[in-house]
DNA sequence: GCCAACGTTGGC
DNA sequence: GCCAACGTTGGC
């Protein structure tokens, strides 16, 4: 099983959003990055990933996820021209975005950036290093193991 | 295929 | 709001 760390703008979508849904499972729509969408290629259902909070006044971890579909599969939202995720050039035959089923398995307390920054063993974290803006990110054994441990 | 211009991300 | 960093676009 791999381990992987998503991204998301909570005002575009927050870990409390998963209250009201169905099964707490959630279409991950919207990723327009290849490398992140190659990285969702790669995911295998029952997968975990870290969910964190990007872009806000308290940006860190927040929960804890599964991969809940078999697969990657077209992101519906490029066919849709009223989406602001809209591809003109993507057809159901020749799709070019992807996205994965996400379901939330807990949330947690608040890990906040600094906190990460903090620990010797995630320095090699892709999300700490300068310049990162990938959404969508692997998480090392390692790495994972010492997340953990700071999870509540 | 190069690369400048532009748009976006994301922490502060 | 600022700005560094990066990905994408488009002219050539």
């Amino acid at each position: 099983m791999r381990h992987w760390l998503m991204k998301t703008d909570p005002d575009d979508f927050a870990v409390d959003n998963f209250a009201k849904l169905p099964r707490k499972t959630t279409a991950w729509t919207g990723v327009r990055n290849f490398q992140a969408r190659n990285y969702m290629k790669e995911m295998a259902k029952g997968d975990l990933a870290l969910l964190y909070h990007s872009s806000c006044p308290e940006p860190g971890i927040v929960g804890v996820m599964s991969i809940a579909s078999a697969r990657a599969y077209a992101d519906p939202t490029q066919f849709d021209a009223a989406s602001k995720y809209h591809e003109p050039a993507a057809t159901p035959d020749a799709p070019r975005w992807f996205l994965v089923d996400v379901k939330l398995e807990r949330k947690t307390e608040l890990v906040p950036l600094e906190a990460l920054r903090a620990v010797p063993a995630l320095s090699g974290m892709m999300i700490l290093r300068k310049g990162n803006r990938l959404s969508i990110t692997p998480v090392t054994d390692p790495e994972w193991k010492a997340l953990e441990k700071l999870l509540r």
